[in-house]
DNA sequence: AGCACGCCGACT
DNA sequence: GTCGGCGTGCTC
């Protein structure tokens, strides 16, 4: 697609994409209005109306007599020509029908509705016709801020009255009521207020990024530092420069639980909030946010992994925080990883990417490495703070009973922390009471009827939990294949079973639960975390949650219940993933100026992922795993994609996963092997059974193309669906 | 995605 | 006779 926007006048054919599953374009009559390419319309299709974009001049496929002419034409710019670009690209690469990708940018409520009101309130010069206490107070209020205009609810919370009291106020005069778009402009950001002083590493760093920001190019950088070394005020001055040159900025988290501190260190900064774009924002609010966003008025938009495919104006800088982390590659709609979404609709916009973490992919480090990628490395930590001291736990040495977990090490370092007044964490990463409900007297496992997993018990909530549905039961008093009464039996450790030892093994302490199931909302989750970081508990039991990044500057020490859990299995991400958990986890220890310390319990001290943890040699630890993966062709030094072909009848799933497998011509043909069909990882989830394939390519080779049109020789049956995960996560 | 069309089984 | 099951096809 070219860079010129063509206007077409009234009647000439266009072509509109729709968000319907139709795989093409339709073409449609010119309103009377004319219309732009990348137009928000919405057209007739059979007998109603769809959203769909202007996508450039029509097809022609189509008799002109049968055309229609297209309904609306929404008030909201254009999709621009770098947008449309992106989701083109995007489309293909993923190998996503356009409408599915399509939808992803359309995904804001009441798109191109006229905004809401909302009533407000300001001075008036009328005299009230009687002066009351209450009404005098809210009078103050408005006299001291005469230029403001004020909610009912905010004037009267101000003022410490009730909305009633406002109301009075109106009939006199004294007080104007007023009505104002909803989607009122964003306060500015000063791009100009100095940031924190930075150290010399953090200050070239930050210059570096600026001058890459200043270039108004496509550029992509990693920027690694250890936790505490101050990576946020480094990227916060790109995008200081960015605001500065005119341009927008848009910063990736990968919680929601995250953005809460975030935006107060925004705020700090710059001295006002950023737009936020997420699942937990109102409708009204996204609504704005989209609106200001296509305006080019939103300048920074804090946001999960959609808010890549927000209509910015003059996008100029987008950093990826957490880069490393595995949410940000997750299904919603659509199978794509963020962070290489970043860089492509940076490189369609002519944008700088920042790639932060402490502890990057192998993905991000191996693009440093070849040089497609420029990197930044943060050395010091900030402040006084050092690198907690990390030892292994040899549990093969450990006195232990049965049914307990925590080493007699680990425990006189906790007992240590609680006679000093300083914070433990116990880290495991498995939710609930049990991972296995088994039958003592018929051996069976508690398994979810729907799914191939097993039941884990969630004891606090007194209910059996499948983790792949969320299904859940209540703790059944018999066994469920044998009928059995009282034999049932919790098998493994989860974090409610270790609050269980920690509370019998530090009866005195306060114990503190942080599992993502055990809150009902964000906001829950964030005022129980700044209660633990102002010291409202003794011992934190928790699960990976507590890995991402909140701080808590009274904690010393770190134990890893087991830091095995992760090396299981044979994925070639595993270790990856392992050396990341364990080195973000340890680096919860000893933030501020109290010295951390980390325990690693483990039955394999001379496995070589839990070497490299111990000795922190991550260069070293990156290097080796690259060369395995170079050996074993795999991503990032060969192509992959996995095939996920499901039904609720296995035979069925297989029958299609076997037809493809007969004819892979085309695969071979670009020097692509294919494997399979086989059980997925798991092989049943939601009643649907799982068949994959996994198709291995050289890195240069184009799959994309040989893939869809492999997958298009099988005509699927109505029930059979089929996925393709292009850079699958585990390829097992 | 919807919605119509259409071709076969069990009911008032 | 017809009500309704969901397979197949179409939408500019």
């Amino acid at each position: 697609m070219g860079d010129m926007t063509t206007h077409h006048p009234r009647g000439t054919p266009v072509a509109v994409l729709t968000t319907q599953p139709l795989d093409r374009t339709l073409d449609y009559r010119a309103p009377e209005s004319g219309v732009a390419d990348g137009a928000f319309v919405e057209v007739p299709l059979g007998p109603r109306l769809v959203p769909g974009v202007v996508w450039g001049t029509a097809a022609g496929d189509w008799p002109a007599e049968k055309l229609r002419t297209v309904a609306r034409v929404l008030e909201v710019p254009p999709m621009r020509p770098a947008f449309r670009d992106f989701i083109e690209r995007a489309a293909a690469y993923t190998l996503t029908p356009l409408p599915a990708m399509l939808r992803l940018a359309l995904r804001s409520p009441g798109l191109g509705e006229a905004p809401g009101k909302r009533r407000v309130y300001s001075l008036g010069t009328g005299v009230p016709d009687r002066a009351t206490a209450a009404r005098d107070k809210v009078i103050a209020v408005l006299r001291d801020r005469p230029s403001d205009i004020f909610a009912a609810r905010e004037l009267a919370d101000l003022a410490g009255v009730s909305t009633g009291v406002v109301k009075g106020l109106v009939a006199s005069g004294a007080i104007v009521e007023g009505a104002q778009a909803r989607d009122a402009d964003f306060p500015p950001l000063d791009a100009g207020r100095p940031g924190k002083p930075l150290a010399p590493d953090q200050a070239q760093a930050a210059t570096t990024l600026r001058g890459a920001v200043a270039s108004g190019t496509y550029g992509t950088t990693l920027l690694r530092g250890v936790t505490g070394s101050g990576k946020t005020e480094v990227y916060l001055e790109a995008v200081a420069e960015c605001l500065a040159r005119g341009r927008q900025a848009l910063v990736l988290l990968p919680e929601i639980a995250l953005t809460a501190e975030f935006l107060t260190r925004v705020e700090a900064r710059f001295g006002a909030r950023p737009a936020e774009w997420h699942s937990g924002v109102t409708h009204a609010e996204r609504r704005r946010t989209w609106a200001k966003t296509a305006q080019g008025q939103a300048r920074l938009v804090v946001g999960a992994r959609s808010s890549l495919f927000l209509p910015f104006r003059d996008l100029g800088l987008i950093v990826v925080d957490e880069e490393h982390d595995t949410s940000y590659k997750q299904e919603d709609g659509v199978l794509y990883s963020a962070r290489d979404m970043a860089v492509l609709r940076a490189s369609c916009e002519g944008a700088q990417v920042v790639l932060a973490t402490a502890t990057p992919s192998l993905e991000s480090w191996a693009n440093a490495e070849l040089g497609k990628y420029a990197r930044l490395d943060l050395t010091s930590r900030f402040g006084t703070a050092v690198l907690p001291r990390l030892r292994a736990v040899d549990m093969r040495d450990e006195d232990l009973p049965g049914g307990r977990w925590i080493s007699p090490t680990l425990r006189r370092g906790i007992e240590a922390r609680i006679a000093r007044g300083e914070q433990s964490l116990i880290f495991l990463n498995r939710r609930g009471y049990a991972p296995v409900t088994l039958c003592r007297a018929c051996g069976q496992q508690v398994a979810c009827h729907q799914c191939d997993a097993r039941m884990v018990e969630h004891r606090f909530q007194k209910r059996l939990m499948c983790h792949q549905c969320g299904e859940t039961t209540p703790i059944p008093p018999a066994c469920p294949s044998c009928g059995v009464e009282g034999k049932l039996a919790a098998v493994g450790p989860g974090v409610e079973r270790m609050a269980e030892e920690v509370t019998a093994l530090f009866p005195e302490a306060r114990v503190a639960v942080l599992s993502s199931d055990l809150f009902g909302s964000a906001r829950a989750l964030k005022a129980r975390v700044e209660e633990i970081a102002q010291g409202g508990a003794d011992i934190v039991v928790g699960t990976q949650l507590v890995a991402k990044g909140h701080n808590f500057p009274l904690l010393t020490l770190v134990g890893v219940i087991d830091a095995d859990l992760g090396l299981q299995g044979s994925d070639l991400r595993a270790a990856e993933r392992t050396f990341q958990l364990m080195r973000q986890v340890s680096g919860r220890a000893g933030r501020a100026d109290l010295p951390g310390e980390a325990f690693l319990q483990t039955y394999q001290p001379d496995h070589p992922v839990i070497r490299a943890i111990l000795t922190g040699d991550e260069e070293a630890f990156l290097r080796q795993e690259a060369d395995q993966r170079r050996a074993a062709g795999v991503p990032p030094y060969g192509r992959m994609a996995g095939i996920v072909i499901s039904d609720p009848d296995a035979a069925v799933a297989f029958d299609v996963g076997n037809a493809l497998a007969r004819n892979t011509a085309m695969l071979r043909d670009v020097g692509a092997e294919v494997w399979g069909p086989a059980p997925a990882p798991i092989a049943r989830i939601r009643g649907r059974h799982r068949v994959r394939l996994l198709v291995r390519a050289p890195r240069q080779a184009p799959i994309q193309p040989a893939l869809a049109q492999w997958v298009a020789q099988v005509r699927l049956p109505g029930t059979t669906r089929l996925s393709i995960d292009i850079d699958p996560q585990s390829f097992l």
